[in-house]
RNA sequence: GCAGCUGUAGCUCAGUUGGUUAGAGCGCCUGACUGUGGAUCAGGAGGUCGGUGGUUCGAGUCCACCCAGCUGUACCA
């Protein structure tokens, strides 16, 4: 790459795959995305924390001790002193890491919020960047499933909040020792069947998108995609697939998905627990109004393989978008979050239970744009006052300042002024509402122009003749003494709404 | 990582069975038309055809390898 550029004398202008640069639109789009976001989390009670975007590696449990470095996809490098240091991955575990710190000094339970870019080393694809927004709350210091039965309120809330009307998305909600009963019902259990516990894990995850037929493939000998592809199985016998896959089989209502737990997971004691988890959760969001058309039971939740370790729940958004080619775009999880009791005590060594949920605000917002919940583009630019007379810049930013002083944007052309036809181009361009303008004619009369920009391009759009065209655009221009310039401008402001 | 597909101008794409100087539309720049966005008209810039080798008298076109992108899949805290 040096050597290209020493050849060629330039360097190519690239940006690294994974990641996007964002515009006016998108950045407004965003923040307007993460204060509707916060309203909601600060009213359930949440309050702000901040951490950096840098942490140890080992902090973030991603450091591989036996090849002293950090996983492959997290971005790592050594500080000075040879200690490995990762961009977070998430907002979890600096959380963890703050909460052990901060932990005598916190008033528990510590229920905060943060928002933040984090940082993944892997693949990107449609929605999936290598840096992306996320906006967590947690309650760390409370074992209680009220806790848990919050965040999914929380999640629901908060869809609702954007726009994303009920019917539109779905908080699906497991448990992870349900899970673990069910494992231990087909008798994987013990260390020995850690690789097989994941791989059933795994294929359970994937019922959403691959349906009965896939996961019972994934579960026994495996599985070729579409692509001819071919990924390896659990290699689980026939009746141990039908064990688990018997837990998505459909119900009616809530009760009897309960029951049908209750029925499967009778032999294990921790599944008995999970069920009874479940079971508190869903009577505790039931009673708060939330039914199954917001918040529902579903055993093929997974989430992350490593941390969780009771209650799990994931946010999807259930209508079909079509990309800008007409394929339909499946943008997934949105948010997700689950109870993390072990991650605190990584630091401590006393047990802290804890549970959290996570927005994906990039994905959400990617989401948005193609539902048209957000407004892209189409922001008003400043009112340009342009040079008429290179000579007198000191007028013409003396204007511009009086404007300002006003509480209006405004700003003085600063590129070339050779012509005006260029200097109303320019202020077209950046949607100007009106630029001001001051000639010999003007100055004789101690006035200046003041063209509303949006009237011109109506009175002239059917305009053929040059002529008529010049004649029109007369007609969306009024000139005003100059001691009326800010007022005046403000009437055409007022004009066409404020934004 | 694995698999399939695709790389030609800023963008979207043509480019014949391998044949002279690689094109179009849009966009961009300059100018004309009164001191005014648009339209119109007249000009113009911009490409090592992803890269490197090879086959051939001759390669954008065929072959090999590499790189990049897309899609699926795996992994995913």
């Amino acid at each position: 790459m040096v050597e290209e550029s020493i050849k060629s004398g330039k360097l190519k202008a690239r940006l690294p795959r994974g990641l996007a640069d964002r515009g006016p639109a998108e950045i407004a789009a965003t923040r307007n995305l993460v204060e509707r976001i916060r309203s909601v989390f600060e009213r359930y009670g949440f309050e702000a924390l901040e951490t950096p975007a840098i942490e140890y590696s080992d902090a973030l449990g991603k450091f591989l001790p036996d090849q002293d470095r950090p996983n492959e996809g997290v971005f790592s490098f050594k500080d000075d002193d040879e200690q490995w240091l990762s961009l977070r991955y998430d907002l979890t575990a600096p959380l963890a890491r703050h909460v052990a710190e901060n932990y005598r000094n916190l008033v528990l339970p510590y229920r905060s919020y943060r928002c933040g870019y984090v940082f993944r080393n892997e693949k990107p694809g449609p929605g999936r960047f290598r840096q992306f927004m996320q906006f967590d709350a947690d309650t760390v210091g409370s074992a209680s499933m009220a806790a848990d039965a919050e965040m999914c309120m929380l999640a629901a809330d908060t869809m609702e909040a954007l726009g994303i009307p009920r019917g539109s998305y779905i908080v699906r909600v497991n448990n992870r020792k349900v899970l673990d009963g069910l494992l231990e019902t087909v008798g994987l259990t013990g260390p020995e069947k850690e690789a097989q516990r994941l791989a059933v894990l795994r294929a359970m995850d994937k019922y959403d998108r691959l349906g009965l037929a896939g996961v019972r493939q994934l579960l026994g000998d495996g599985r070729k995609d579409e692509s001819g592809d071919f990924t390896r199985g659990a290699g689980l016998p026939e009746a141990d697939i039908r064990t688990i896959t018997s837990i998505f089989e459909p119900v009616r209502d809530v009760d009897d998905r309960i029951a049908q737990i209750d029925l499967r997971l009778r032999e294990s004691k921790v599944g008995q627990e999970g069920r009874e988890e479940i079971a508190t959760v869903s009577r505790l969001v039931r009673a708060a109004g939330y039914d199954s058309d917001r918040i529902l039971i579903d055993p093929s939740v997974v989430r992350g393989l490593e941390y969780y370790t009771g209650p799990v729940y994931e946010v999807e958004l259930t209508f079909e978008i079509n990309d800008d080619k007409g394929r339909p775009v499946r943008f997934g999880s949105v948010g997700g979050g689950g109870r993390y009791d072990g991650l605190v005590a990584r630091f401590t060594g006393q047990p802290v239970p804890a549970t959290g949920f996570s927005i994906g605000v990039s994905r959400l917002a990617a989401a948005l744009a193609h539902l048209g919940k957000i407004e892209t583009g189409d922001a008003r630019g400043p009112v340009v006052v342009t040079v008429f007379d290179r000579g007198r810049l000191a007028d013409y930013q003396r204007m511009v300042q009086s404007l300002r002083g006003a509480g209006i944007r405004a700003e003085l052309y600063l590129g070339n002024p050779k012509n005006i036809g260029n200097q109303l181009k320019y202020a077209d361009r950046r949607k100007s509402p009106c630029v001001v303008i001051q000639g010999d004619d003007e100055r004789a009369r101690g006035e200046v122009t003041i063209k509303d920009l949006a009237l011109g391009a109506e009175l002239a759009g059917g305009a053929q003749e040059r002529a008529d065209y010049l004649k029109l655009q007369d007609e969306a221009q009024i000139a005003v003494k100059e001691a009326e310039l800010v007022q005046a401008v403000r009437a055409v402001l007022e004009r066409h709404g404020r934004r």
